[in-house]
Parts: C-alpha cells; sequence; structure tokens
DNA sequence: CACTGACTCGTTTTT
DNA sequence: CGAGTCAGTG
C-alpha cells in the first residue's frame, strides 16, 4: 500500500516531514533525526533489524514511511549497502512511491536500489541473468494475458479438445492459479489436473511450459516459479543471492500468494556454512520420482528440513493448501533479517491466490520473530474509524488490531436508501455539489464501488451534471489493443522467433491474410520446425498462397527487413513511429471513425513518448509489459471513481459507498463459491473502503437495481447491520422522490445493544422491511436474507431460512442458487411498478412477463407475485 | 476473406 | 441491457 505522501491534517507531531537531508546531519543525540517523526511502535519496527520482523499496520498507521525509514535506518548504521537490500512490493506504484520517499529521505546520498521492485519484475531479473539454466534466453519475451490465451488455443486445438466446452481462457486460469501455488506441472495434484479437458489439464500445462520454452517466453507467474525452480535446481546460484542479501523487506505481505512466499523463504534462510550439506536448506530433489505427483505445495518446498526427513513421506493433501503446523515448523528455517509489512484485515486478493495465511502463520514460519502492532491510525476520525473497527471486529481469522485515533469524533457515518441505483447516483451526484460549494476539492472526493458495472451510472450522471470525473483502475496501459499491436511490431523486429507476436499483426491492419494463410503457415511452420516468420519467408517463395495473399506477405516480409536494416541506424523512438506509420496502423486509426479512435492513436503517442525512458528496444521490450503505467492524468480537479480494490492504499477525504446490498456487496458469487472465508473477505473489503476516507464516510443502499438487464429488489447489506449504531446517522436520500415520496430506507437492525431501536420507526425502515418480508416470501432465488416475518428475529443473529440455503453458525452465509421457478407458463402474476400481467417466459429464475399497461419485461421472479 | 446477425453471459485485478 | 464471440453468408 502505498502512503499518500501528503501530511495528514490534523498536524500530528510525529508526522513532520523529515525535511532536510538526514545524511547530512547523520546522528543526534537522541537517535538519527530521521527516527524524531515516529512513534515508539513505528520506531520500534525501524530499529528492529535483526532477525524476523512483522509489522501488522493497520489502514493508515503509516506503513510505508516505516518501511522507508527502516531502509534509511539500516544504511545509515552502515549495516548494508543498496544493493544488499532486496525490498520487495506488490505493485509498480508501491515501488515508484518508495523510492520517491527513499529518495527525498536520503538525498542524493544513495543512487538507487536495484533491488526495489515489484515481486515480478525482481523475478525477472533473476530470471534474465540465469536465463540459461532454465531452458530460456535472456532476451525471452514476458507475455501478456492476450498472447497465453492464443498459445492455449492452439494447443487445445491440437489435442482435439473442444474449446466451447473447454475454453482457453479457463486453462490460462488454472495454470495461473497452480503458478500462484508453486506448482510446477509434475507437481499438480493429478486431481485437480484431471479436471479440465477430460483430464488433459496437467499435459496440456507441460506443454504449454515446453511450447513457452520453444518461443523463449515467459508468463507472469513463471516470473516467479521458474525463479523458484532456479534456485532449487542450481544451489551455488541461490547462496549467491542469498549472501547477498542481507535484509529482506516485504510489503503487502498479506497479499502474497504460495509461490511469492516460498521465493521469499527460499531467499530468505542464512546462507549456508560450510559442513551444512545444501540439501539441509534446498529440496533441491523435486525432479526425484518418488517427488512426482501430489505434493503439496508447500511441504514440497520443505526448506530447511533436515536431509533425514523422509519427504516422500508426506502425505498427499486433496487439498494442497492446507499446512500442517508441524511441517512448517519442520521447515523452519535459519532466521534472517526479514523485514513483513502487512495488514491481515486489508487482504483482498484471496481469489487471486494471495494466502492470508502467510501472515497470520508469520510466527511458525519464522520462529523468534518479533510483531509489531501499529494501531494508531492518522487518517481518519473518529466515528469513521469507530465503524470500520466494529465492522471487521466481526471476522473470526484475525490477528486482531485494535486502530485508534487521537483525532476528533468528526461527522458520522453516514447510511442513505434509495429507491433504485439511479436515485443513488442522483443523490451522490447532488451531495457531490453540495461538497464542491462548499470548498471541497474534488480530488478529495472519490466514490468506490464493488463492481465496475455500478460505474456507469454515475458516468452518465456526472456527465449531465458537468461533473469532472476520472475512473482510475479500467485497463492497463499496455494491455489495450493498439499498445499490445503496437508492441507486437516492434517485438517481430527485435526477435523474429516471436510466433505470437507475428500472429498478432500478420493481418492487423487488414493485408488480406485471413485465417488460412496463417492456418497455413502454421503447418508449414510446424512441419519443418521453424518459427512463423521464417516460414513465411518459405511460402513467399512457393505458389501455395494465392497471388493475392501471396503479394500481401511479401511486402510485409520486405517490410520489416527494410525496419530491421533501419534499426541499425535510427533512434528506437524513431523506428517506432517509421513502423507505425508505414505498417499503416496509423492510418488504420486515422480512418476509424468509431469514438475512441483519437484516444488511441494518442495512446501511440504516449508509448512512443515512453520509450525514450529506454536505452534502446530491446531495453524497452524488457521492460514494458512488467513497468508500464497508465496514470496519466492527475492533474485536473476530478472526482475519483474506482472499484474497492483498486482504493487499497489511497485515502481521500470523503468517500462515497454505494450499492451496499446483498449479493452486490457481500457478493453473491463470493458467497456461494467462497462461503465463510468468502464472506470475510467481502467484510475486509467493506473495512477498506471505509478506512479510505478522512473526514466523510457515506454509505448508500438502493432497493431496486437493474442487474444483467432486468430489475432485482435488494435487501440492505449486512454490513450495514455489522455498523454500531452510536457512530451511524440514517440520513433521507436527497435524491429526491423517485417513488412514492420521499425516499430514504433506514438501515437494518444495528447491532449496538444501545437504541437500534429507533431505527424500527422511520417510515423508511418499514418500507424496506416490507420489502424484506416480500422477497422472502417464497421463491427462494431470491430469499436472500432469510428475515422470519416478525421483526422481533433482528434482535438477534441472522435468523436462518428454513428453505436451507447455506447457514455457517447461525449466519446466513450464502444462499442456494439455480433453484427451479416456481412459476409456470402463462401464470398470471402481479408486479409492485408494472401492475399485472402474464408470464410468457422462464429462464431459471428471470421471467419475461407481459405486463398488461407495462409491456413486456423481463422480471426475477421474486420480484412478482402470483394472483 | 470480410462482414453481419444470432447467441451467450455476465465480480473484484497485478504483474 | 450490451459487449464480445462465433458461425454462416456474401
Amino acid at each position: 500500500m502505498t502512503e499518500p505522501s501528503k501530511l495528514p491534517h490534523h498536524g500530528v507531531p510525529e508526522h513532520q516531514p523529515a525535511a532536510g537531508g538526514i545524511a547530512a546531519r547523520a546522528r543526534a543525540a537522541a537517535g538519527p533525526q530521521y527516527l524524531n517523526g515516529l512513534n515508539p511502535e513505528q520506531r520500534e519496527a525501524v530499529e528492529t533489524l535483526d532477525g524476523p520482523v512483522l509489522v501488522l499496520a493497520g489502514a493508515g498507521t503509516g506503513k510505508t514511511r516505516v518501511l522507508t525509514t527502516r531502509i534509511a535506518h539500516i544504511l545509515s548504521q552502515g549495516r548494508a549497502r543498496p544493493h544488499e537490500i532486496l525490498s520487495v512490493t506488490f505493485t509498480n506504484k508501491a515501488a515508484r512511491e518508495m523510492k520517491l520517499r527513499l529518495g527525498q529521505m536520503l538525498g542524493q546520498a544513495v543512487e538507487g536500489m536495484p533491488w526495489l521492485g515489484t515481486f515480478h519484475s525482481i523475478g525477472g531479473r533473476i530470471l534474465r541473468i540465469h536465463a540459461e539454466l532454465v531452458q530460456l534466453k535472456s532476451n525471452f519475451t514476458v507475455l501478456d494475458v492476450d498472447d497465453q490465451v492464443r498459445l492455449l488455443k492452439q494447443l487445445l486445438q491440437a489435442e482435439n479438445i473442444d474449446d466451447k466446452r473447454w475454453p482457453a481462457r479457463m486453462l490460462a486460469g488454472l495454470i495461473d492459479g497452480w503458478k500462484n501455488r508453486g506448482l510446477t506441472p509434475a507437481q499438480v495434484p493429478s486431481g485437480e489436473a484431471a479436471i479440465f479437458g477430460n483430464g488433459k489439464g496437467g499435459k496440456l500445462y507441460a506443454s504449454y511450459q515446453e511450447r513457452l520454452k520453444i518461443l523463449n517466453a515467459a508468463d507472469f507467474g513463471d516470473l516467479l516459479l521458474e525463479n523458484i525452480r532456479l534456485f532449487r535446481e542450481n544451489p551455488d546460484v541461490l547462496r549467491q543471492y542469498q549472501n547477498r542479501f542481507k535484509f529482506i523487506l516485504v510489503d503487502e505481505y498479506q497479499d502474497t500468494n504460495v509461490a511469492q512466499y516460498l521465493w521469499l523463504r527460499l531467499l530468505s534462510q542464512a546462507p549456508s556454512r560450510p559442513g551444512v550439506p545444501l540439501s539441509a536448506i534446498i529440496p533441491g530433489d523435486l525432479t526425484s520420482p518418488r517427488l512426482r505427483g501430489d505434493v503439496d505445495a508447500r511441504s514440497a518446498s520443505g526448506e530447511g528440513d533436515p536431509p533425514q526427513t523422509e519427504i516422500a513421506e508426506t502425505t498427499p493433501h486433496p487439498d494442497p493448501l492446507p499446512v500442517k503446523d508441524a511441517e512448517r515448523e519442520k521447515a523452519a528455517p535459519i532466521p534472517k533479517n526479514i523485514c513483513c509489512v502487512g495488514d491481515d484485515d486489508q487482504s483482498i486478493y484471496g481469489w487471486r491466490g494471495a494466502e492470508v495465511d502467510n501472515i497470520l502463520r508469520f510466527e511458525h514460519d519464522f520462529p523468534g520473530a518479533k510483531v509489531i502492532r501499529l494501531e494508531r491510525n492518522y487518517r481518519s476520525t473518529g466515528h469513521i474509524l469507530a465503524a470500520a473497527s466494529h465492522l471487521i471486529a466481526h471476522n473470526e481469522g484475525r490477528l486482531g488490531k485494535t486502530l485508534r485515533t487521537e483525532d476528533v469524533d468528526g461527522e458520522k457515518v453516514t447510511v442513505t436508501g434509495s429507491w433504485d441505483s439511479e436515485e443513488e447516483a442522483r443523490a451522490i451526484g447532488e451531495e457531490i455539489e453540495e461538497l464542491q460549494r462548499s470548498g471541497e476539492n474534488l480530488n478529495e472526493v472519490a466514490i468506490l464501488v464493488r463492481a465496475s458495472f455500478q460505474m456507469r451510472e454515475f458516468e452518465d450522471r456526472f456527465v449531465t451534471l458537468g461533473l469532472p470525473y476520472r475512473v482510475i483502475g479500467g485497463p492497463r496501459f499496455y494491455e489495450r489493443a493498439e499498445i499490445r499491436d503496437a508492441l507486437a511490431y516492434l517485438r517481430v523486429i527485435n526477435s523474429p522467433a516471436d510466433d505470437l507476436a507475428f500472429e498478432r499483426i500478420v493481418n492487423v491492419p487488414k493485408r488480406g491474410l485471413g485465417d488460412a494463410t496463417v492456418q497455413m503457415l502454421h503447418d508449414h511452420a510446424r512441419k519443418r520446425r521453424m518459427p512463423l516468420f521464417e516460414a513465411a519467408r518459405a511460402v513467399v517463395e512457393t505458389d501455395e498462397l494465392k497471388p493475392k495473399a501471396r503479394g500481401a506477405l511479401r511486402d510485409l516480409l520486405l517490410q520489416f527487413d527494410r525496419w530491421r536494416a533501419q534499426r541499425e541506424v535510427t533512434a528506437h523512438t524513431e523506428l517506432a513511429e517509421i513502423v507505425l506509420d508505414e505498417s499503416g496502423y496509423t492510418e488504420m486509426w486515422q480512418k476509424d471513425r468509431s469514438a475512441d479512435a483519437a484516444g488511441r492513436l494518442d495512446n501511440l503517442k504516449e508509448l512512443v513518448r515512453s520509450m525514450e525512458e529506454f536505452e534502446n528496444l530491446q531495453g524497452f521490450l524488457e521492460h514494458i509489459s512488467l513497468v508500464m503505467d497508465r496514470d496519466g492524468d492527475a492533474s485536473d480537479e476530478a472526482v475519483s471513481l474506482m472499484t474497492l480494490h483498486s482504493a487499497k492504499g489511497l485515502e481521500f477525504d470523503n468517500v462515497f459507498l454505494p450499492g451496499w446490498e446483498e449479493g452486490l456487496f457481500p457478493s453473491q458469487r463470493t458467497l456461494d463459491e467462497q462461503g465463510r472465508a468468502g464472506l470475510e473477505e467481502e467484510r475486509r473489503l467493506a473495512h477498506v473502503g471505509l478506512t479510505r476516507a478522512r473526514r466523510r464516510a457515506k454509505l448508500y443502499f438502493a432497493t431496486n437495481r437493474r442487474i444483467h438487464g432486468t430489475w432485482s429488489t435488494t435487501i440492505p447489506s449486512r454490513f450495514l447491520d455489522e455498523l454500531p449504531s452510536a457512530n451511524v446517522e440514517i440520513t433521507e436520500s436527497k435524491g429526491g422522490s423517485g417513488w412514492g415520496g420521499a425516499g430514504g430506507y433506514g438501515p437494518s437492525r444495528f447491532d449496538n445493544v444501545e437504541s437500534f431501536g429507533s431505527s424500527y420507526t422511520t417510515p423508511g425502515w418499514q418500507r424496506a422491511q416490507a420489502n424484506r418480508n416480500r422477497s422472502q416470501g417464497g421463491r427462494s432465488g431470491q430469499a436472500r436474507g432469510g428475515f422470519e416475518e416478525s421483526q422481533s428475529s433482528f434482535s438477534g443473529g441472522f435468523s436462518r431460512n428454513k428453505r436451507g440455503p447455506l447457514v455457517i453458525e447461525g449466519e446466513l452465509v450464502a444462499k442456494s442458487t439455480g433453484t427451479v421457478s416456481e412459476f409456470s407458463l402463462d401464470d398470471r402474476v402481479f408486479h409492485q411498478k408494472f401492475g399485472y400481467g402474464n408470464v410468457v417466459k422462464i429462464d431459471g429464475n428471470k421471467l419475461t412477463i407481459a405486463f398488461e399497461k407495462a409491456g413486456e419485461k423481463k422480471v426475477v421472479d421474486s420480484f412478482v407475485e402470483r394472483v
């Protein structure tokens, strides 16, 4: 997470800027000056240099500050030189932030930290140095998802697998998951490998890896996994790095996946002393036959296992993830100076392979670890912090922290209900305009949504209001089609064997080289075991192609020859311009009449501009896929619109949190798939959302929301119920009366004992209540909350639904899905909004109803009653 | 080979 | 509802 460089607004003395060169006034009597601004816990985290340290840094407690100061401390104490410190983050943004702050703190004293970067960029860097040891060349290409899928599609075809039933994307996801868990093709549990393509999943993974080597390419997962393999198979190389890195720092430890964990484990061991067999530290024999097959991802790591330990005895586990304490303890490393910073309450990437377990078990993994808690929050006012803390306290699997602030209570968190999502957007728009009138900077206003489809409504509204906004997070810069196309041209110039790149642009812009031609090139290439480009050269000489295609292909090849020749005498930025021009690519977009064509041309210019930072084409291509970041406009004043996920690490004075409804937030899908763990992750997401706010946090829920084009009634999120009423204020929607008079729906039961009774009496509450009963009144498809008819059940936990959704410890975690509709064709029904009608079509729980007045509509079945 | 109409399927996202 | 994919046609 990156704390903004901006200081907290409440003038906490601890957060004076560490102005002036630290290096200059090295050590004052009370210690170095850079320590002065720290509170005691932060200071301890900075100064405890020896042995493993876990810093549990709650939201807004100065985590990045601790990390950077710690590095400064190590350096100024002379404990290590810059290149002896390994410091890993997850995102480029975080890495950049740290470099920036470090630079400010140290002045020019220290030039660059070569080993400060993301897991992937550092893994990639190490891999390039030793590429040949993992069957690659040092200029290997890093594939993007698109290339990956294309490659897999080819493999599926070769295996004669129906890619309708077994989509390449799904396989890409599986392989990604395996790599996240540190599993090589041989290590994937056979049962799991079998679930794809009638048992061919494992085989496909293996042949995918083979193909990657042939293409001299690695995917993102490989940057770590191949790195791990490198270390395991080459103990001397590993030892070299263990020797080099005197200190290891890890940011966002709660987000690490198994592969990252294993990688850190390998590096964090002290190098073996003479006399200690290497096998004591590195398993190294993962390739031995007895280890093939179902090997537990973690026990397979086996780092630190004494040689006599029979790894083969490891019980294959049906689920390779759970790790027994005993195994982990057995694998106790020789402690090293590793410092991990994280917050278990902000772990929101479990679905992507992050293992909260890594942080929860730090003390097991690194015996003798010192755990330091940072609980002083310098960001949010009292009510906001209390609400967030109370909410997250509902989670069970936590290390436990209590955030506190010395700030004023400030404004209460507000909860506002509205009739539908449109009214919600209107209400928020008005509130933002009000804030603007009262002098708030729009840069200090953010809307955080659970899912990106929610954004549209706000965009529409803001456009009509003329309110400037920016969407944070969309597709990454280098993921855009035009950027990838341009890169593909450059890749083919740089490396003629890059089949994936060649295939991407053979017919972009259109040159009459369609599927048939490409297919034939493929055949040719496979037969002669040569890259596509070479195959094309050969084919052009024959008359296998129709004259038109043949001519076009020949022209293309000649162009590439020319560009390659020019490469020697032309600056790489200039070359890029020439290529885009001569290939007709620029022209293609200039002719395009669609709305975003202009933006794409801008992006291409931006790409060429960004090339200037690199020495040459080769250097640029090596870094592009790992380091390129979008960003761009941060200058103009605008409201920020983003998902909760991409808000992590940011903070704003005013935070709007719409869509707090069951099914949307917490997300029904997460609940269905992950059960209780999913619920807890959603709750952490809610916690992240609330803790982004400095002064104002505003929650919203709508009673009706259009999902997939059909209207559904929704009920307020259980997270609203979990807020402490003392810190929350229920407000009426200001969005006007979209429906039956004043909007405004009180939230449901607050789980604070004191005075929740009052919320029952508001008209809004009663209306929301009525909706609940109605939606529960029969059809299981939509009976979410499972409330009983009477309100009395609210005082207890969630009451149970008799129809049997997933209930754990009295808490409804997920409703069952896919239930059959209780309606039949031609049923006469009544709908609150549309009146009477007849069912004309049934699709699961979605009904198409011909209403007498409103015409034909699609509605979710719980929305209507049979009459 | 390119274009168009039918069809499906709907989180979160980094690198 | 609407973006993206796919098969069939000009």
